[in-house]
DNA sequence: TTCCAGGGGTAGA
DNA sequence: TCTACCCATGGA
């Protein structure tokens, strides 16, 4: 069967930032996200709810004034009306192209200095189109080095990733009923993740057998606090995973802190003493709801001098 | 060999 | 709520 392409275009908020918004965190090159620096372009293979697989590459597009995202789609046989909006929905939800960040960008703006740079469009950390993904994925953050993240994570998508038709070597995220059909002892074989092993196959046994329902932690009615609650009783979620989740959720007035924060904090505000916690999180009190960007954005001007 | 990383679960106080 | 202890893995 032929290759076929399908082009669709998002219209983004302005001012957009696509590569401060593809490669603002590590997200970008876990699989099966990738990231090709010499084109700023994203490709990620998707499996769609009708069971087509799709390969997609997205790329910044419009202009400064009316900024867009373009989503390149190859796939076998035509795709659906419904495939091609859900195409898009993913996209959307992974560059957050619904988040109002005005307010935040005022407050940038009043701080002044570096903090101007970011009003050009920074601040949407990219996301997984599913929940689901990025929940994994932050498990497989947790007591590993950087490294053995993108180890763990490429192992589970070679696992039990379905692949785009024709080129094997690039598959989709899993499906928790995927992870959920293998047994522990071969999951825990196959993918090597530790201790989390236990942790991230329970959530697939929950999610398929509709315990857990991932998607609802969209609720944007719900308090940031009752979601936090939700997320610790999941196991392998603690204090730091559950500050990134609600990051992710686009909710930043939890800072999460972890090695990498204390160390920072260490050195830029306690002049090499080690701080509690307590003192880490009143760095960026007075930012309220807008605390997790403030650090991030911090960190990152200290990190790359600039944006 | 030993240490530890973008911590978390559990038991016990 | 806090602390001590244990938890697999792989890189340094």
């Amino acid at each position: 069967m032929t290759r076929l392409q399908s082009v669709f275009h998002l219209a983004a908020p302005a001012p957009f930032h696509f590569e401060g918004t593809a490669y603002s965190h590590g997200w970008v090159v876990l699989a099966p996200n990738a990231w090709d620096a010499s084109r700023a372009t994203m490709t990620r293979v998707e499996r769609l709810g009708g069971g087509k697989i799709a390969l997609l590459e997205i790329t910044g597009a419009g202009t400064p004034r009316k900024p867009a995202i373009r989503i390149g789609a190859t796939h076998r046989g035509r795709l659906s009306g419904e495939d091609g909006l859900e195409i898009q929905r993913r996209v959307s939800r992974m560059f957050r192209v619904d988040e109002r960040l005005e307010d935040f960008y005022a407050e940038c703006r009043a701080r002044g200095g570096g903090w101007v740079k970011v009003t050009a469009g920074y601040g949407r950390l990219l996301r997984s189109p599913t929940v689901f993904e990025d929940v994994v994925k932050i498990i497989c953050t947790t007591n590993t080095q950087w490294g053995g993240t993108k180890r763990m994570v490429s192992g589970l998508v070679e696992a039990y990733g379905e692949p785009y038709p024709g080129d094997g070597m690039r598959k989709a995220f899993p499906a928790p009923e995927a992870i959920a059909a293998a047994g522990l002892d071969e999951f825990a074989a196959r993918v090597r993740m530790g201790y989390r092993a236990p942790y991230v196959h329970e959530l697939a046994v929950r999610v398929t057998r509709g315990e857990l329902d991932m998607e609802g932690f969209r609720n944007k009615g719900a308090p940031t606090a009752e979601l936090r609650k939700q997320a610790l009783g999941i196991k392998g979620i603690g204090n730091y995973a559950a500050a990134t989740l609600l990051m992710l959720l686009g909710r930043y007035d939890c800072l999460a802190v972890d090695s990498v924060c204390r160390e920072f904090a260490k050195k830029k505000y306690f002049a090499g003493r080690a701080p509690d916690d307590a003192e880490i999180h009143a760095i960026y009190e007075d930012w309220g709801e807008w605390r997790y960007l403030a650090y991030w954005f911090d960190l990152w001007q200290d990190f790359n001098g600039e944006l």
